[in-house]
DNA sequence: CTGAAAGCGCTTACAG
DNA sequence: CTGAAAGCGCTTACAG
């Protein structure tokens, strides 16, 4: 598809529409108007010599979530290897810059782009319009069939987790779970109550509390689980900031940890090796997911049939010092 | 710069040129590498129109550190208000790819560059050769001049957090260092013994104890101060990470934390907040360096002349609760 | 407003 | 292995 095809099947010249695709003056409105229909029908590029631009996009919605690093890390890994530039960019919770955000990515033409945020249908029907194809990290809501994502056995996680606790010897094992619209937390509230049931343990209602995921929200959520009529022996958080949380409730209520307390978080973050007592805690391999993702959205960029649209990545349950046998 | 003129320089015809930049064969090895050292030379790009490319490059050796995030931060916003991407390199200690790296760099004709590693003179050439300006961040060397950089000011911060020691009635103030090549470093021990002698306090060299800037290199520093002879009642480490240690190293001891010992460190990053308790440290403005670093080698890329080209932002001394005033 | 002609940067086919 | 020549897709300057 060249201008010349354009200009042959127009019936103007070369020249003519080259001064219409390059925007300059000097055509005729009726002119202009006609070798513009012929563009869009026969789907001429300009001269796209479709050079890859060898950049991956990775997008998030914050930044501040401290596994953030680990994922650049994974994608980063991942990218080099092919000799890929990764673009970064964090939208921000305003979404303001986000209409602009699209068209410079699409000013760059990614040859594709793994998101950590949750982009809206408009956003990806113009991915796709533009044949740039994207990975969906962690998805937290349920995804329309066939767009590919990289997640981890949140489910399976959640029952490790519960079953460790109740290898120990607790009945009453608490939850704190987060909004239910994020889907890993589901999951692992599900994974949760799937190995109460299995053993024979009631899951009352007052021993599931919900709570924003971070230092703040698990302290409240402790406090309220804590003070009750029959506090849990044992707290299973729904991420390691969350845990952080109820270490500070124990300390105000005055319990210890293990000894009073176990406590079980989520992700394995770097400070879960450094609180006091180290936190034994669901890992999740996010080096790992980013370079699978990357590796999936770099092999859709050129072109390749996905084996599969979906991983899941398994966790492990990494026991540290938060968690001991109950006594009494 | 067009491929007759690779031609010409090299005393070759165009198409043998050509040849080489298509990988074809049909030229001889000696002549391939004479072009392609021209190639380099020049800075040639296949067809390059002379767009501004819209990319700032970060470069980090690690990003494992813990103020990866915020520095990430500050370029990504200063960034986008300027409509221009982000795209994030980490080298890794190996140091293999760098070669590669700078080539892909090259190929991506950012328009200016911050780098968080230390580039060795030869890249620092390559990028100027190219005409793409760079400014280091929080430089861990001594740089040529006209070098620009952005930094904070560590031998305030050194002098602030001794300071504030002083004023509670210590008078026997560890100090936790690091390696002596890391400029900051160097700088936080000479505010430190500024300090100390403004107080006429004498600066005993078994009172200045090298150790990495790690929170393993923290607890042996530590272990080896407060069981020696004449242990220290206040403990400066050089960075978050170490005073960290110093936390663990204290409570194999037996010493509480502020009762028996008050720590400080250096950075403030989100951990220094969450350990128990609290911690005491100098804080590092890493998003409004970044931010800062990012506008001046965006504004550097524009041609603009540099109204400086170093600048250092000011350290404050967050007090929470790891100091307190000495007993007995 | 239009397009013939010249030109640009590059590639290809082929003679030496 | 090398490069003169032809050609390709496009743009520019300009005659009508």
């Amino acid at each position: 598809m060249t201008i010349a095809y354009i200009a042959a099947s127009t019936g103007v010249s070369v020249p003519t529409v080259s001064k219409v695709i390059n925007g300059r003056s000097g055509v005729a409105a009726e002119t202009r108007a006609r070798v513009e229909a012929a563009i869009r029908e026969f789907g001429y590029q300009r001269s796209a010599p479709p050079t890859r631009s060898n950049l991956v996009e990775l997008v998030f919605d914050q930044l501040d979530d401290m596994w953030g690093v680990q994922i650049i890390r994974g994608v980063e890994r991942m990218a080099r290897q092919q000799r890929v530039g990764v673009v970064l960019t964090e939208l921000g919770s305003g979404r303001g810059g986000t209409r602009y955000w699209i068209d410079d990515v699409i000013d760059r033409r990614p040859d594709c782009l793994v998101t950590v945020a949750q982009l809206g249908e408009e956003q990806r029907s113009q991915l796709r319009a533009r044949g740039i194809p994207f990975v969906v990290f962690d998805p937290t809501v349920e995804l329309p069939d066939g767009v590919p994502f990289v997640g981890a056995t949140n489910w399976a996680g959640g029952r490790a987790a519960t079953r460790h606790l109740i290898g120990q010897g607790h009945r009453r094992i608490a939850l704190i779970s987060s909004a239910d619209r994020i889907l890993s937390c589901r999951a692992r509230l599900d994974g949760y109550r799937s190995a109460m049931e299995a053993a024979g343990l009631p899951v009352d209602g007052d021993l599931v509390v919900q709570a924003g995921l971070s230092v703040d929200g698990g302290r409240a959520a402790a406090l309220e689980l804590l003070r009750g009529p029959q506090p849990p022996t044992a707290i299973f958080a729904s991420n390691d900031l969350q845990a952080v949380g109820v270490y500070q409730a124990a300390r105000v209520v005055g319990l210890r940890i293990p000894a009073d307390l176990s406590v079980v978080g989520f992700d394995d973050l770097p400070i879960a090796a450094l609180v006091d007592p180290p936190l034994t805690t669901v890992h999740q391999p996010l080096v790992e997911m980013a370079v699978a993702a990357t590796e999936l959205a770099l092999a859709l960029g050129r072109g390749e049939r996905a084996p599969r649209t979906g991983i899941e990545l398994a966790t492990t349950l990494t026991v540290r010092q938060s968690t001991a046998t109950r006594v009494g």
